[in-house]
DNA sequence: CTGAAAGCGCTTACAG
DNA sequence: CTGAAAGCGCTTACAG
């Protein structure tokens, strides 16, 4: 068995070059500062030994971990509610895209897991204390969410993907996040049937409470208005400001989708497109209204996961690479490679990013 | 803005609890060399402090980085050709219990990326030789992968989720896996059926190309011989030797799951039960038998992902969080929190773990 | 059981 | 542009 052999040093690289420790570092971190020749010799060596610099050496000189750390969670359901056919894509795609964001600026992206919150805090506690990463992605918040207040505390850089719905902060650059506009989405949708000609188009979307603010409080609501505002400037004709023509809500399951495009077809005979808060729920009225009438309804989904490509509906794409990006730009500015505090009173760089997802029309 | 405060180091513990260094940092690994009156004061140091060990520093000296690697995909599918439902089901869910068990034992989780195997070869030398990792999960794996040389000329311990198909060093030391019986699980789904009172059982599967070996050569022959075998012990009216009775191949995809239900009742419309390769392909040819037929046809499935549990069907499950655990073990051995080689002919650990998936009926 | 000291492999002021 | 030296925060033989 091959045993592990000892990696060369820097030391060793300088020997073999004939220099000094700290022209192989320069050579390294700052060329400019070496002439070319020199840097040739140095370079050389560095092949010639494969040399890498040893990580942890330079973390605890540099005290930059360069390294982010992610939750992950499990896609495997449970209980018996439904959580659709794909609950973790967007989180998985996500996780996938911010190794490629983060590997483009030499970060090291380290998972972790937690069974519940209290779990999470110790967790992401531990994570800081040891130094092991100088930031940190948070996803799923909740209002006044507890790992935001550790996170402040220990002064660790962070950044939630998803916004902190209803937060008084949340347009304050101690709260960066970045985002997909769901109301944006569901108005493309809307909108690009409409002008396709189709003219009573319905919504089939997830439950929530009303209430008297005036802004959308949750990812539900977000959607749902999007579609809802669109469709009232649109068509005069009716009255859909009670919001209840036209749209039904459901668990996000099959056959929540079911149900919901039997609900719509028996009350709404003329309807001929549902935009939907999901694949999932878009994949049930396709099925279901496929079912009842010869013709299945026309529908859109959200997040153009597989099951949309698969049984051919359109969708609404999140840029999943472009939310990596903005991540890591909230985390270590527009360039250079240090995670640190933005100041985005003075940096170009904006604390909080609101991406429009587009139609892939099928 | 909270600046991040400069974390306690084990100088500060020492001096608050009145100690030396040493005393600390055996409290912390090696308690028994300390009286419990003198464990008491630095335990209470620590506690006061949130002292958590650098962990840089402690990687640094120990020469162990206490971390593995895992290359993470994208399940966005790119390209025309179907990859499923859910190509990335296993994968995630993998990861997820690799973390889990990961941190059971103080070990770290990286992922990379990588766009080719050539780009693969780059980050896994790069992970390497700058130390950040001791330990190595490899997926996919191809005949002679060049994954594998490379890491044993590194010396760092590694293993494979999924046999090496093929390779002439499947069953050596020098090469462990772990992976998931899938034979078994077909011959199970087959077995069960038969013992339900369903006589005339189908199969529905990928592709794959005959050869002469008499043992498997791929992930798809495997599972479609363990319908084989089973149904041709249990059913001696019918001669399935040719694999063509009752059984269709296509693509990983829901038109490929219609297409096998159409040519199988067609050819065999007795056909009560199919068997499928996938999930992807038994919702394919449930939805395609229910369109064809009043009754739909009943399925079985593989992985048991979140699309078996929304149509309800029955499927393989494939237990993650145990072939993750038995993945630690080939690279920690039983019990300790060192990433080494196992020496297999010396130690229990095996380095061969073929799991029994279990039938999830619906 | 406890302490003083060396050293892991880097980076970085500082001096030349 | 280059070199000798200090020090990051640990662990670990070694001496008492």
């Amino acid at each position: 068995m091959v045993q592990r052999s000892k990696a060369p040093s820097i030391t060793q690289v300088a020997e073999l070059a004939g220099v000094s420790l700290q022209t192989v570092s320069n050579v390294l971190n700052f060329p400019d500062r070496v002439r070319p020749e020199t840097q040739k010799k140095v370079l050389a060596a560095v092949k010639t030994l494969k040399y890498s610099p040893n990580a942890a050496a330079r973390r605890l000189k540099t005290a930059q971990a360069s390294s982010i750390a992610v939750r992950l969670d499990s896609n495997s359901i449970t209980d018996g509610d439904g959580r659709g056919l794909y609950s973790g894509f967007i989180q998985d795609e996500f996780v996938y895209q911010l190794t490629v964001a983060a590997e483009n600026r030499g970060i090291r992206v380290i998972t972790y897991t937690a069974n519940n919150p209290e779990d999470e805090l110790k967790k992401i506690n531990l994570l800081c204390n040891s130094q092991d990463i100088d930031g940190l992605i948070l996803t799923s918040t909740q209002l006044n969410d507890p790992r935001i207040k550790l996170v402040n505390s220990k002064g660790v850089p962070f950044i939630t993907f998803g916004r902190p719905w209803g937060d008084d902060k949340m347009y304050s650059t101690q709260r960066p996040w970045i985002d997909v506009d769901g109301s944006f989405g569901t108005s493309l949708a809307t909108q690009k049937f409409w002008d396709s000609g189709y003219r009573n188009i319905g919504y089939a979307g997830w439950r929530f409470e009303t209430h008297k603010k005036s802004d959308p409080q949750n990812v539900n609501e977000d959607r749902f208005q999007g579609w809802l505002d669109t469709i009232s400037k649109l068509d005069k004709s009716r009255k859909y400001t009670s919001g209840r023509n036209f749209s039904a809500k459901n668990d996000e399951s099959v056959l929540g989708g079911r149900k919901m495009a039997a609900e719509l077809l028996e009350k709404f005979p003329e309807i001929e497109v549902v935009v939907c808060a999901s694949d999932t729920l878009a994949l049930g009225v396709l099925l279901e209204s496929g079912r009842l009438r010869k013709k299945p309804l026309i529908v859109s989904g959200f997040d153009n996961s597989p099951v949309s490509k698969e049984f051919n509906f359109s969708s609404l794409d999140q840029d999943l690479l472009e939310v990596a990006h903005s991540a890591i730009k909230i985390l270590m500015g527009e360039s250079g490679n240090q995670i640190r505090h933005i100041d985005f009173t003075k940096e170009s760089t904006k604390a909080h990013v609101l991406l429009r997802p587009i139609l892939i029309s099928r």
